[in-house]
DNA sequence: CGAGGTCTGTCCGTAATCGTACCGACGAGC
DNA sequence: GCTCGTCGGTACGATTACGGACAGACCTCG
């Protein structure tokens, strides 16, 4: 009844992945953390010194331009992990790495990752397979924002952090949606206001809660469903474990 | 004067980064290859068998939508190579991975490289830095698709593939330069003539001759020249070695 | 030399998005 | 209950890029 916090790691995707006792030997290592709005994880270029892993929120990788807008390129939410490249890469992070939704997780030193990854199992394994499925999701965004319209995008991006949140109300300003999306705040006016007369959201002052998935699933591109089909992949004999 | 092959790897950036020795014993693992125009080296989420070191020509990863439409997600010369997930993820590719202009380089087989990478020396280590380095070139696709004009981006793929390809002249038709820009053909055709008449260009059938690289560069947006600085930050002790 | 295919230039109307700006609405805190 | 900072709705012209279509230029090959 006391030991609570290990069987809870299972709330993030990877960490349910593991066998349980890889689970347990990592447990030790790993260090409940709240993830706080707007802070910083990694900037570009920086060291990578924790992974971490949610259990709730949501972390964006962003890249920010010199004239001070910027972009996200990736969604990081209980499904995954920040930080890939302590392991995979240079140990510097190849974006702005921020919480954009608060929430909680754990954390874990890279040297401890690299660690457990050099002992070849299911960890490394599934940390590989992450990279993958979040190379695709980069890919996407690429031609997401190349192909098709801010509304499509919007329609995505709400679907995707509805997806990672749980509830379907997500406390976030236009202006907040705007920078992930790389637009203008009266944009997203624009483009919400119609979805909300149409019944699919309703909005307040800082949140949108979201009425009619089919319906904006039917508005958002296919990016949305094939980086979700991707993610699914992940785990094919997950109920077999 | 018969084994000229294994000191013309050095033709490759990352393969010329490493201490003779390891390139000695990866030479022969090494095959030399052609690389055909639009032949394809891997699909999205098939396997990698091997792994392309280009030193002449470029390969690009692709991301195709289901209406037909695709566009480019990054760049590979021979400034690094193709076929990272073999390494560092789960053996298939994110990407559609195809040749774009024609060239040679060489190949390694995934087992290959997997085996010289277990020995944790500098190939491995030459391999993750890269993997930084091209996430922040994709990242930078993301963010230029969203935030920058078709202008900015086809002066950028002109400077990055003149970079690669070595020469000023530019065997590709704009058709072509539409499907990477995921633009329509005529769009290209709107923004290459008025940089011909500003005299920045020459363009014939199927040609594009670059005169007027600072004045490519000043149109351009920063992504090119970011990108560019990322990948001279991997071998910051080259000359050194 | 001629034919057919490919490549490029151009045009028109239209849709998407921007830049900028202003104002009203809301809500937290005094 | 008022104030002030934040948030959202709206408007306008300007710009960018699209969709679709057509014709001329160029090349290759027979």
């Amino acid at each position: 009844m006391n030991s609570l916090p290990p069987p809870l790691l299972s709330a993030n995707a990877l960490l349910a992945y593991l066998p349980a006792g890889e689970l347990q030997r990592l447990s030790t290592m790993l260090q409940p953390v709240t993830l706080e709005f707007k802070s910083t994880l990694y900037n570009v270029g920086g060291p990578i010194d924790y992974v971490y892993f949610p259990r709730s929120g949501i972390i964006s990788a962003m890249t920010a331009m010199g004239d001070g807008r910027a972009i996200e390129v990736a969604t990081i939410g209980n499904e995954g992990m920040s930080g890939l490249s302590a392991l995979l890469g240079g140990g510097t992070s190849p974006y702005d790495v921020i919480v954009q939704i608060a929430g909680s997780g754990w954390r874990m030193r890279s040297d401890h990752l690299q660690q457990e990854a050099d002992r070849n199992g299911d960890f490394r394994k599934i940390i590989m397979l992450y990279h993958d499925a979040f190379a695709v999701q980069v890919a996407y965004s690429v031609a997401c924002n190349g192909l098709h319209t801010v509304e499509m995008r919007c329609s995505r991006w709400l679907l995707m952090t509805q997806d990672r949140i749980g509830s379907p109300e997500l406390n976030l300003t236009h202006e907040f949606l705007s920078v992930m999306l790389g637009v203008r705040r009266a944009t997203i006016t624009d483009i919400l206001n119609p979805l909300q007369r149409g019944g699919l959201l309703r909005t307040h002052r800082g949140m949108i809660e979201i009425l009619d998935r089919p319906g904006l699933e039917a508005i958002s591109c296919e990016c949305y469903e094939m980086v979700k089909q991707q993610f699914g992949k992940l785990f094919p004999h997950r109920a077999a474990a």
